[in-house]
DNA sequence: TCTAATTTTTAACGCGCGTAAAATTTTTCT
DNA sequence: AGAAAAATTTTACGCGCGTTAAAAATTAGA
């Protein structure tokens, strides 16, 4: 073994160096094991006799090699890679599902890759093309949406196993998992209707999100149910900064003082955080006490709507059943080998959360 | 050319398939050039001569064809990779960050990765492990403070050129980029005093951020070079759920009426925005109008801040500043080899953003 | 204890590309 | 046009590991 070596250090004391192992093949002749073994047991420890696996182990500890990455890549049919893409990291709803489902593949023994179109369709096809290259296991994608190029997420859903979550689009990858809107509207519809007015329904002319899209139906669908009449408050804006477009579209209608219900029921949290600062803002009293002239509510259970002013009456996603639901999906997909046989859709309801706003 | 393949569909149609393209040979054989040449190519464009780049980017544009990257990076002394480490990704603090970063990264030729600690140490190690593996040209980090462990950051900067950003471990990393702290509480300090009472210090007991303790020591600082008796609320909790934490500990002040002036600075924007949601509960009136009884304000200039009720006066980020400049010194760390003379502080200073609540 | 089944070893090839040296071609400049 | 400089081609090796087939060793089962 020339594995210690001496070194002259600058101050003149000699020091042990312990020699990095190189190879595998190194690594496996320190380790009194063949290479192949070796290799069969990072390609899944299990597949190896106890004993063998044990003296792996502790050879492991002695020298903590690691198998060059890229190399085993290049010769693997498949990796160990699982993209996740998200249309907008910094709001907080994508990075509290992408923790969960980090963990979730790491655990797995997969290597998860994060990566965020930022809201922008180049940026996404972009991402897409470049985790084709990484040969991922799987992926799990959750796309702009409208902004997205069909054809582009089309494509790459035929070359990779791929998961949609959070907004569908019709048809493409082997499932798709998310939550209900249908049970998110009915839910706060039914609930601001049974202790108050009707609401009216705060949104986005032009939202990004097919969610969006399907709240308004379904806010439509759950008024005529009711037999009540509906009215939609469409705000001008694009892009990702929903608090901003919900508050400037929060002050024009107060300006204008034409909402027609005392009861508003915004698209989703974000917008309802603007639109409530906008209320802050035009002094208008919030909440469901008695000297309140507005209640508003929304959808999402963003992870700051506990704390805006008064506390925002939301419906919930089911964050973890989404996030284990989706994994666990695109687990089943990875090991039946990329395709099932049908394209699953699965929708979770929603959890309404009472709080100050309405 | 043996490119075009006749395919017989399910559905009996013939279709024709152009045959993806290997690998690079295939790719330079197919263009005219020779596999050498091809290579320099992808490793610079500006490494050959215009014509033949012309070639290359005329048949790449025909073939589409890409090289396997894992081969690539296999044999590369140093990837083109950069790795972008933050305690937290749900902290639209550190999105925000992290899109601008990578955005530089792109544009520059590199494949930026992201990684998120989660305010886990065990995390954050297990992540400079991978990085390790991955081969980085080089590093963005902005560790977690407090819970990192120290011994595990050295080392891992002494394999991988590291730039530590946003909060700063002393002597570790070739260069740290982030914000002046003194530069932030002088300014709140100075305006709140010269506009009223002068502030106490809001602030969580045992912070995990390097940044709240130079934040304290300046507070303290300032009020002593105002002739002030500074007064500091320590908050208890810990973890990153500041908002949270922020709102026990005013709910905690305020009903026990124990604040010794009508101002308070916290010493981040997620703090303060729980403070003020405590305040909303508890029906105190925030802002530097007459009518009300407190005035808040605090640091960071959070994506949220605009947004809470009152909106928060705060000192920002020049997070333009602070993202570029630590993508600069990295891209310079690179190109000189990894080494820099002398480990490069550069710290940038605040802007005060007067808004509604003080 | 002996045989069959399982696991490991040996030996060898290939993956796709980086890289180096020498030979050749092309360009540049006087 | 001719020589020097620059770029490209040819040839060939190596990287670290996946993978395979046949041989050898170990284990399990009766």
């Amino acid at each position: 073994m020339f594995l210690l070596r001496r070194v002259c250090r600058p101050d003149g004391r000699l020091r042990l160096i312990v020699n990095k192992i190189r190879n595998m093949e190194e690594f496996a002749s320190l380790s009194g094991i063949s290479r192949p073994t070796v290799s069969k047991y990072f390609n899944d420890p299990s597949s190896v006799r106890q004993s063998t696996r044990d003296r792996i182990e502790e050879a492991l500890e002695r020298y903590d090699y690691r198998p060059n990455i890229y190399a085993m890549n290049q010769n693997r049919r498949l990796t160990k890679n699982i993209g996740i893409v998200v249309p907008y990291l910094a709001d907080p709803f994508f990075a509290e599902i992408v923790r969960v489902i980090e963990r979730r593949c790491i655990d797995a023994g997969f290597s998860p890759s994060l990566f965020s179109s930022h809201g922008e369709q180049a940026l996404e096809i972009g991402i897409l093309d470049n985790l084709r290259s990484l040969k991922p296991a799987g992926v799990l994608l959750a796309p702009l949406g409208r902004l997205s190029d069909k054809s582009a997420i089309e494509s790459f859903c035929r070359d990779v196993p791929t998961v949609l979550f959070d907004s569908n689009i019709e048809g493409m990858g082997e499932a798709f998992v998310g939550s209900d809107n249908y049970s998110f509207v009915s839910q706060t519809v039914e609930y601001l209707h049974r202790t108050g007015e009707p609401p009216c329904f705060f949104e986005m002319r032009n939202p990004a999100n097919p969610n969006a899209n399907k709240r308004r139906k379904a806010y439509l669908s759950m008024m005529e149910k009711l037999g009540l009449e509906p009215h939609i408050i469409p705000v001008e804006g694009s892009g990702w900064r929903f608090e901003e477009i919900g508050r400037l579209g929060g002050l024009k209608v107060l300006e204008a003082g034409s909402l027609p219900t005392n009861t508003v029921l915004c698209s989703n949290d974000r917008l309802a955080i603007g639109f409530l600062s906008a209320c802050y803002e035009k002094g208008v009293k919030v909440g469901r006490d008695k000297g309140c002239s507005l209640r508003v509510a929304s959808h999402d259970d963003h992870p700051f709507s506990r704390f805006t002013c008064p506390s925002l009456t939301t419906a919930a996603h089911d964050y973890t059943a989404v996030s284990d639901h989706a994994v666990e999906t695109l687990f089943r997909l990875i090991e039946s080998g990329g395709t099932l046989e049908t394209r699953q859709e699965s929708l979770f309801p929603a959890r309404l959360i009472m709080r100050d706003s309405a």
